[in-house]
DNA sequence: TACTATATGGACCGACGGTCAAGTTGTCGA
DNA sequence: TCGACAACTTGACCGTCGGTCCATATAGTA
Protein backbone atom coordinates (compact mmCIF):
# COMPACT_ATOMS: atom_id res chain seq x y z
CA UNK A 1 0.00 0.00 0.00
CA UNK A 2 1.18 3.42 -0.73
CA UNK A 3 1.45 5.89 2.42
CA UNK A 4 -1.42 8.66 3.26
CA UNK A 5 1.35 11.25 2.74
CA UNK A 6 2.78 9.56 -0.44
CA UNK A 7 -0.86 9.63 -2.23
CA UNK A 8 -0.94 13.08 -1.35
CA UNK A 9 2.13 14.40 -2.83
CA UNK A 10 1.09 12.34 -5.78
CA UNK A 11 -1.78 14.12 -6.00
CA UNK A 12 0.23 17.32 -5.69
CA UNK A 13 2.28 16.39 -8.30
CA UNK A 14 -0.04 15.55 -10.98
CA UNK A 15 -2.45 18.71 -9.84
CA UNK A 16 0.77 20.99 -10.46
CA UNK A 17 1.95 18.71 -13.84
CA UNK A 18 -1.62 20.12 -15.27
CA UNK A 19 -1.44 23.40 -13.82
CA UNK A 20 2.06 24.31 -15.79
CA UNK A 21 1.35 22.50 -19.18
CA UNK A 22 -2.05 24.37 -18.73
CA UNK A 23 -0.31 28.03 -18.55
CA UNK A 24 2.90 27.02 -20.57
CA UNK A 25 4.72 25.84 -23.29
CA UNK A 26 5.43 21.83 -23.12
CA UNK A 27 9.02 22.64 -22.98
CA UNK A 28 9.21 24.84 -20.49
CA UNK A 29 7.62 22.14 -18.01
CA UNK A 30 10.63 20.99 -16.91
CA UNK A 31 10.78 17.72 -13.77
CA UNK A 32 12.18 20.57 -11.76
CA UNK A 33 9.53 23.12 -12.30
CA UNK A 34 7.12 20.53 -11.36
CA UNK A 35 8.14 19.29 -8.19
CA UNK A 36 8.59 22.97 -7.26
CA UNK A 37 5.13 23.83 -8.08
CA UNK A 38 3.97 21.16 -6.11
CA UNK A 39 5.60 22.06 -3.19
CA UNK A 40 7.85 18.51 -3.31
CA UNK A 41 11.72 17.98 -3.58
CA UNK A 42 12.28 16.70 -6.78
CA UNK A 43 13.37 12.95 -5.58
CA UNK A 44 9.93 12.33 -4.50
CA UNK A 45 8.62 13.31 -8.03
CA UNK A 46 10.70 10.71 -9.67
CA UNK A 47 10.24 8.17 -6.77
CA UNK A 48 6.60 8.79 -7.17
CA UNK A 49 6.39 8.52 -11.35
CA UNK A 50 10.02 7.17 -12.43
CA UNK A 51 10.44 9.02 -14.81
CA UNK A 52 9.23 12.00 -17.19
CA UNK A 53 7.41 9.68 -19.42
CA UNK A 54 5.44 8.13 -16.00
CA UNK A 55 4.58 11.40 -15.01
CA UNK A 56 3.14 12.55 -18.45
CA UNK A 57 1.25 8.60 -18.80
CA UNK A 58 -0.03 9.14 -15.39
CA UNK A 59 -1.46 12.35 -16.56
CA UNK A 60 -3.11 10.91 -19.94
CA UNK A 61 -4.22 8.29 -17.82
CA UNK A 62 -6.20 10.13 -15.36
CA UNK A 63 -7.79 12.46 -18.15
CA UNK A 64 -8.67 9.08 -20.17
CA UNK A 65 -9.96 6.77 -17.48
CA UNK A 66 -13.72 7.76 -18.10
CA UNK A 67 -13.88 7.38 -21.61
CA UNK A 68 -12.30 4.45 -21.03
CA UNK A 69 -15.21 2.71 -18.62
CA UNK A 70 -17.52 4.31 -21.27
CA UNK A 71 -16.57 2.25 -24.09
CA UNK A 72 -16.22 -0.67 -22.21
CA UNK A 73 -19.20 -0.87 -20.27
CA UNK A 74 -21.50 1.83 -21.06
CA UNK A 75 -24.21 2.66 -23.10
CA UNK A 76 -24.31 3.10 -26.78
CA UNK A 77 -23.29 3.77 -29.09
CA UNK A 78 -19.85 4.99 -27.29
CA UNK A 79 -20.54 1.40 -25.60
CA UNK A 80 -20.83 -2.32 -26.54
CA UNK A 81 -24.72 -3.11 -28.23
CA UNK A 82 -24.60 -0.49 -31.45
CA UNK A 83 -23.34 -1.45 -34.76
CA UNK A 84 -19.81 -1.44 -35.27
CA UNK A 85 -20.09 1.84 -37.82
CA UNK A 86 -22.48 3.88 -35.43
CA UNK A 87 -19.72 2.74 -32.14
CA UNK A 88 -16.49 3.94 -34.86
CA UNK A 89 -18.10 7.22 -35.34
CA UNK A 90 -19.20 7.60 -31.54
CA UNK A 91 -15.85 6.66 -30.64
CA UNK A 92 -13.93 9.45 -32.84
CA UNK A 93 -16.29 11.81 -31.88
CA UNK A 94 -15.49 11.36 -28.15
CA UNK A 95 -11.80 10.77 -28.46
CA UNK A 96 -11.04 14.00 -30.79
CA UNK A 97 -13.25 16.16 -27.92
CA UNK A 98 -11.32 14.31 -25.65
CA UNK A 99 -7.62 14.90 -27.24
CA UNK A 100 -9.22 18.69 -27.89
CA UNK A 101 -9.51 20.01 -24.60
CA UNK A 102 -6.07 18.07 -23.47
CA UNK A 103 -3.44 18.82 -26.32
CA UNK A 104 -0.91 20.03 -24.13
CA UNK A 105 -0.76 16.83 -21.71
CA UNK A 106 -1.07 15.17 -25.08
CA UNK A 107 1.76 16.61 -26.31
CA UNK A 108 3.60 16.31 -23.75
CA UNK A 109 3.36 12.72 -23.54
CA UNK A 110 4.11 11.99 -26.87
CA UNK A 111 7.30 14.23 -26.67
CA UNK A 112 8.73 12.08 -23.52
CA UNK A 113 7.64 9.15 -24.60
CA UNK A 114 9.98 6.15 -25.81
CA UNK A 115 7.19 4.40 -28.24
CA UNK A 116 4.04 5.38 -28.03
CA UNK A 117 2.69 2.69 -30.06
CA UNK A 118 3.55 0.45 -27.13
CA UNK A 119 1.33 2.56 -24.41
CA UNK A 120 -1.31 0.66 -22.81
CA UNK A 121 -4.16 3.22 -24.09
CA UNK A 122 -2.48 3.28 -27.36
CA UNK A 123 -2.84 -0.92 -27.27
CA UNK A 124 -6.24 -0.47 -25.91
CA UNK A 125 -7.96 2.03 -28.76
CA UNK A 126 -5.74 0.36 -31.36
CA UNK A 127 -7.21 -2.76 -30.61
CA UNK A 128 -11.61 -1.05 -29.83
CA UNK A 129 -10.72 0.13 -33.58
CA UNK A 130 -9.40 -2.89 -35.11
CA UNK A 131 -11.77 -4.75 -34.20
CA UNK A 132 -14.64 -2.58 -34.91
CA UNK A 133 -13.48 -1.79 -38.33
CA UNK A 134 -12.61 -6.10 -38.66
CA UNK A 135 -15.91 -6.64 -37.95
CA UNK A 136 -17.80 -3.90 -39.75
CA UNK A 137 -15.55 -4.76 -43.35
CA UNK A 138 -13.45 -8.15 -43.30
CA UNK A 139 -11.94 -6.87 -46.43
CA UNK A 140 -9.67 -4.30 -44.92
CA UNK A 141 -6.61 -4.14 -43.23
CA UNK A 142 -8.03 -3.98 -40.11
CA UNK A 143 -5.29 -3.12 -37.51
CA UNK A 144 -3.41 -1.03 -40.14
CA UNK A 145 -6.58 1.22 -41.60
CA UNK A 146 -6.75 1.70 -37.11
CA UNK A 147 -3.45 2.48 -36.92
CA UNK A 148 -3.87 5.38 -39.57
CA UNK A 149 -7.30 6.54 -38.39
CA UNK A 150 -5.54 6.74 -34.88
CA UNK A 151 -2.76 9.26 -36.77
CA UNK A 152 -5.31 11.97 -36.47
CA UNK A 153 -4.96 12.28 -32.70
CA UNK A 154 -1.13 13.43 -33.31
CA UNK A 155 -0.33 16.04 -31.19
CA UNK A 156 0.92 18.03 -34.18
CA UNK A 157 -2.31 17.65 -35.94
CA UNK A 158 -4.47 18.32 -32.92
CA UNK A 159 -2.68 21.71 -32.46
CA UNK A 160 -2.57 22.95 -35.78
CA UNK A 161 -6.46 22.32 -36.17
CA UNK A 162 -6.58 23.78 -32.58
CA UNK A 163 -5.36 26.99 -33.46
CA UNK A 164 -7.40 27.57 -36.28
CA UNK A 165 -10.66 26.15 -34.60
CA UNK A 166 -11.30 23.87 -36.75
CA UNK A 167 -11.33 21.18 -34.66
CA UNK A 168 -14.66 19.96 -35.89
CA UNK A 169 -13.67 19.85 -39.51
CA UNK A 170 -11.28 17.15 -38.31
CA UNK A 171 -14.19 15.33 -36.55
CA UNK A 172 -16.48 15.87 -39.42
CA UNK A 173 -13.69 14.27 -41.96
CA UNK A 174 -13.14 11.44 -39.86
CA UNK A 175 -16.29 10.48 -39.63
CA UNK A 176 -17.18 10.86 -43.19
CA UNK A 177 -13.98 9.08 -43.84
CA UNK A 178 -14.76 6.37 -41.42
CA UNK A 179 -17.97 5.73 -43.54
CA UNK A 180 -16.27 5.68 -46.46
CA UNK A 181 -14.25 2.68 -45.86
CA UNK A 182 -16.83 1.14 -44.41
CA UNK A 183 -19.19 0.98 -47.03
CA UNK B 1 29.55 31.58 -51.72
CA UNK B 2 30.77 28.92 -49.65
CA UNK B 3 34.20 29.12 -49.62
CA UNK B 4 35.99 25.89 -50.52
CA UNK B 5 36.96 24.62 -47.17
CA UNK B 6 33.38 24.81 -45.99
CA UNK B 7 31.84 23.19 -48.61
CA UNK B 8 34.20 20.49 -47.82
CA UNK B 9 33.37 20.25 -44.07
CA UNK B 10 29.61 20.43 -45.09
CA UNK B 11 29.89 17.31 -46.77
CA UNK B 12 32.11 15.66 -43.85
CA UNK B 13 29.25 16.62 -41.74
CA UNK B 14 26.32 15.30 -43.50
CA UNK B 15 28.39 11.64 -44.04
CA UNK B 16 29.69 11.40 -40.38
CA UNK B 17 25.88 12.06 -39.73
CA UNK B 18 24.22 9.68 -41.91
CA UNK B 19 27.28 6.95 -41.10
CA UNK B 20 26.22 7.62 -37.26
CA UNK B 21 22.79 7.33 -37.35
CA UNK B 22 23.01 3.97 -39.28
CA UNK B 23 24.90 2.32 -36.72
CA UNK B 24 24.03 3.54 -33.44
CA UNK B 25 20.46 4.55 -31.86
CA UNK B 26 19.14 8.39 -32.57
CA UNK B 27 19.25 9.36 -28.91
CA UNK B 28 22.85 8.31 -29.01
CA UNK B 29 24.08 10.59 -31.72
CA UNK B 30 24.91 13.79 -30.34
CA UNK B 31 26.08 17.00 -31.75
CA UNK B 32 29.30 16.59 -29.98
CA UNK B 33 29.99 12.80 -31.83
CA UNK B 34 28.65 14.09 -35.36
CA UNK B 35 31.53 16.53 -34.85
CA UNK B 36 33.92 14.42 -33.47
CA UNK B 37 33.07 11.65 -36.58
CA UNK B 38 33.41 14.20 -39.20
CA UNK B 39 36.78 15.53 -37.55
CA UNK B 40 35.64 18.97 -36.82
CA UNK B 41 35.15 21.12 -34.21
CA UNK B 42 31.51 21.18 -32.57
CA UNK B 43 31.46 25.23 -33.39
CA UNK B 44 31.80 24.12 -37.02
CA UNK B 45 29.08 22.06 -37.32
CA UNK B 46 26.54 24.68 -35.53
CA UNK B 47 27.89 27.55 -38.09
CA UNK B 48 26.99 25.11 -40.93
CA UNK B 49 23.46 24.21 -39.54
CA UNK B 50 22.10 26.50 -37.63
CA UNK B 51 21.00 23.65 -34.79
CA UNK B 52 20.11 20.21 -34.29
CA UNK B 53 17.11 20.18 -36.31
CA UNK B 54 18.62 21.99 -39.30
CA UNK B 55 21.32 19.48 -39.42
CA UNK B 56 19.10 16.56 -39.46
CA UNK B 57 16.67 18.59 -42.20
CA UNK B 58 19.50 18.73 -44.71
CA UNK B 59 20.15 14.84 -44.00
CA UNK B 60 16.29 14.42 -45.03
CA UNK B 61 16.69 16.94 -47.96
CA UNK B 62 19.47 15.20 -49.85
CA UNK B 63 17.74 11.84 -49.51
CA UNK B 64 14.30 12.98 -50.78
CA UNK B 65 15.69 14.84 -53.50
CA UNK B 66 16.02 12.87 -56.46
CA UNK B 67 12.27 12.08 -55.27
CA UNK B 68 11.30 15.73 -55.61
CA UNK B 69 12.55 16.13 -58.75
CA UNK B 70 10.63 12.70 -60.09
CA UNK B 71 7.28 14.17 -58.87
CA UNK B 72 7.86 17.46 -60.36
CA UNK B 73 9.15 16.95 -63.88
CA UNK B 74 9.79 13.08 -64.12
CA UNK B 75 7.84 10.63 -66.58
CA UNK B 76 4.13 9.58 -65.44
CA UNK B 77 2.83 8.13 -63.16
CA UNK B 78 5.26 9.51 -60.86
CA UNK B 79 5.40 12.58 -62.70
CA UNK B 80 2.91 14.86 -64.53
CA UNK B 81 0.73 13.27 -67.03
CA UNK B 82 -0.91 10.14 -65.35
CA UNK B 83 -4.43 10.27 -63.69
CA UNK B 84 -4.69 11.34 -60.01
CA UNK B 85 -5.52 8.06 -58.56
CA UNK B 86 -2.48 6.56 -60.59
CA UNK B 87 -0.12 9.22 -59.25
CA UNK B 88 -1.08 8.99 -56.17
CA UNK B 89 -0.57 5.25 -55.74
CA UNK B 90 2.95 5.61 -57.45
CA UNK B 91 3.27 8.91 -54.67
CA UNK B 92 2.51 6.67 -52.02
CA UNK B 93 4.77 3.39 -53.25
CA UNK B 94 7.99 5.54 -53.85
CA UNK B 95 7.72 7.64 -50.29
CA UNK B 96 6.94 4.40 -48.69
CA UNK B 97 10.07 2.57 -50.18
CA UNK B 98 12.15 5.92 -49.55
CA UNK B 99 11.06 6.02 -45.75
CA UNK B 100 11.66 2.17 -45.26
CA UNK B 101 15.69 2.79 -46.63
CA UNK B 102 15.90 6.09 -44.20
CA UNK B 103 13.59 5.64 -41.25
CA UNK B 104 16.70 6.23 -38.64
CA UNK B 105 17.23 9.90 -41.07
CA UNK B 106 13.26 10.30 -40.58
CA UNK B 107 13.18 9.39 -36.90
CA UNK B 108 16.52 11.98 -36.17
CA UNK B 109 14.21 14.65 -38.08
CA UNK B 110 11.10 13.94 -36.27
CA UNK B 111 12.69 14.04 -33.15
CA UNK B 112 14.92 17.21 -33.45
CA UNK B 113 11.66 18.92 -35.12
CA UNK B 114 9.55 21.51 -33.68
CA UNK B 115 6.97 21.86 -36.05
CA UNK B 116 7.12 19.30 -38.64
CA UNK B 117 4.15 19.75 -40.14
CA UNK B 118 5.88 23.22 -41.33
CA UNK B 119 8.93 21.51 -43.11
CA UNK B 120 9.59 22.32 -46.44
CA UNK B 121 9.28 18.62 -47.27
CA UNK B 122 5.93 17.73 -45.49
CA UNK B 123 4.57 20.73 -46.66
CA UNK B 124 5.45 20.35 -50.75
CA UNK B 125 4.17 16.56 -50.54
CA UNK B 126 1.02 17.52 -48.46
CA UNK B 127 0.15 20.07 -51.21
CA UNK B 128 0.94 17.45 -54.00
CA UNK B 129 -1.10 14.81 -52.47
CA UNK B 130 -3.71 17.36 -51.68
CA UNK B 131 -3.84 18.22 -54.79
CA UNK B 132 -4.29 14.88 -56.32
CA UNK B 133 -7.10 13.97 -54.16
CA UNK B 134 -9.01 17.32 -54.74
CA UNK B 135 -9.20 16.67 -58.35
CA UNK B 136 -9.95 12.44 -58.03
CA UNK B 137 -12.26 13.11 -55.29
CA UNK B 138 -14.22 16.57 -54.93
CA UNK B 139 -16.63 15.78 -52.05
CA UNK B 140 -13.66 14.87 -49.79
CA UNK B 141 -11.73 17.19 -47.33
CA UNK B 142 -8.77 16.66 -49.38
CA UNK B 143 -6.28 18.37 -47.42
CA UNK B 144 -7.22 16.93 -44.12
CA UNK B 145 -7.52 13.19 -45.75
CA UNK B 146 -3.82 14.11 -46.99
CA UNK B 147 -2.31 14.92 -43.34
CA UNK B 148 -4.33 11.37 -42.74
CA UNK B 149 -2.43 9.42 -45.56
CA UNK B 150 0.84 11.32 -44.56
CA UNK B 151 0.76 10.13 -41.31
CA UNK B 152 1.57 6.53 -42.33
CA UNK B 153 4.96 7.84 -42.63
CA UNK B 154 5.42 8.26 -39.05
CA UNK B 155 9.04 7.09 -38.15
CA UNK B 156 7.01 5.27 -35.11
CA UNK B 157 4.74 3.31 -37.62
CA UNK B 158 7.71 2.86 -40.41
CA UNK B 159 9.69 1.46 -37.41
CA UNK B 160 7.44 -0.99 -36.18
CA UNK B 161 6.75 -2.55 -39.71
CA UNK B 162 10.10 -2.11 -40.25
CA UNK B 163 10.97 -4.37 -37.79
CA UNK B 164 8.78 -6.59 -38.51
CA UNK B 165 9.21 -6.72 -42.15
CA UNK B 166 6.09 -5.95 -42.97
CA UNK B 167 6.70 -3.04 -44.52
CA UNK B 168 5.20 -4.34 -48.00
CA UNK B 169 2.05 -4.83 -45.46
CA UNK B 170 1.86 -1.01 -45.14
CA UNK B 171 1.98 -0.26 -48.76
CA UNK B 172 -0.73 -2.40 -49.68
CA UNK B 173 -2.73 -0.88 -47.84
CA UNK B 174 -2.13 2.54 -48.35
CA UNK B 175 -2.55 1.42 -52.01
CA UNK B 176 -6.39 0.06 -50.93
CA UNK B 177 -7.26 2.62 -48.96
CA UNK B 178 -6.58 5.63 -51.59
CA UNK B 179 -8.50 3.37 -54.47
CA UNK B 180 -11.49 3.05 -51.75
CA UNK B 181 -11.45 6.42 -50.41
CA UNK B 182 -11.36 8.19 -54.27
CA UNK B 183 -13.78 5.51 -55.62
C1' DT C 1 52.14 40.04 -51.01
C1' DA C 2 48.93 42.03 -48.19
C1' DC C 3 44.29 42.40 -46.93
C1' DT C 4 39.74 40.83 -45.42
C1' DA C 5 35.65 38.22 -45.21
C1' DT C 6 34.84 33.78 -43.93
C1' DA C 7 35.55 29.73 -41.38
C1' DT C 8 37.34 27.17 -37.38
C1' DG C 9 37.63 24.83 -32.77
C1' DG C 10 36.90 23.84 -28.22
C1' DA C 11 36.35 25.89 -23.68
C1' DC C 12 32.43 27.41 -21.73
C1' DC C 13 27.37 27.95 -20.38
C1' DG C 14 22.79 26.96 -18.34
C1' DA C 15 19.40 23.53 -18.19
C1' DC C 16 17.91 19.07 -18.31
C1' DG C 17 16.66 14.23 -16.63
C1' DG C 18 18.01 11.29 -13.33
C1' DT C 19 20.53 9.33 -8.84
C1' DC C 20 21.50 8.67 -4.05
C1' DA C 21 22.78 8.69 0.81
C1' DA C 22 21.23 10.69 4.88
C1' DG C 23 17.50 12.24 7.48
C1' DT C 24 12.26 12.08 8.44
C1' DT C 25 7.74 10.16 9.23
C1' DG C 26 3.58 7.27 8.83
C1' DT C 27 2.05 2.75 10.32
C1' DC C 28 1.29 -1.17 13.01
C1' DG C 29 2.09 -5.03 16.19
C1' DA C 30 3.10 -5.71 20.98
C1' DT D 1 1.14 3.96 24.17
C1' DC D 2 5.16 3.24 22.17
C1' DG D 3 9.06 1.63 19.86
C1' DA D 4 10.86 -0.14 15.42
C1' DC D 5 10.96 -0.54 10.74
C1' DA D 6 9.69 0.19 6.15
C1' DA D 7 8.32 3.67 3.31
C1' DC D 8 9.04 8.19 2.09
C1' DT D 9 11.44 12.77 1.34
C1' DT D 10 15.05 15.79 0.09
C1' DG D 11 18.27 18.61 -2.60
C1' DA D 12 23.04 18.47 -3.66
C1' DC D 13 25.19 16.18 -7.12
C1' DC D 14 26.24 13.93 -11.74
C1' DG D 15 26.98 13.37 -16.70
C1' DT D 16 25.28 14.96 -20.97
C1' DC D 17 23.06 17.76 -23.98
C1' DG D 18 22.29 21.70 -27.40
C1' DG D 19 24.07 25.93 -28.17
C1' DT D 20 27.40 30.27 -27.83
C1' DC D 21 31.56 32.89 -28.32
C1' DC D 22 35.79 34.71 -29.74
C1' DA D 23 40.66 34.34 -30.48
C1' DT D 24 42.90 32.29 -34.19
C1' DA D 25 43.62 30.57 -38.87
C1' DT D 26 42.93 30.50 -43.71
C1' DA D 27 40.90 30.82 -48.56
C1' DG D 28 40.13 34.02 -52.01
C1' DT D 29 41.27 38.46 -54.21
C1' DA D 30 43.41 42.51 -56.21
Amino acid sequence: MERADAARNRRAILRAAEELLASHEVSEVSMDRVAAAAGVGKGTVFHRFGNREGLMRALVESRVESLSTAISSGPPPLGPGAPPAARLTAFFDAVVELATRNVKVLAAFEQASTDRLSSPIYVAWHAHVTGLIASASPALDASLVAHLLLGSLHSDLMVRFLRTGETDRLAAALRSMVSTLLR
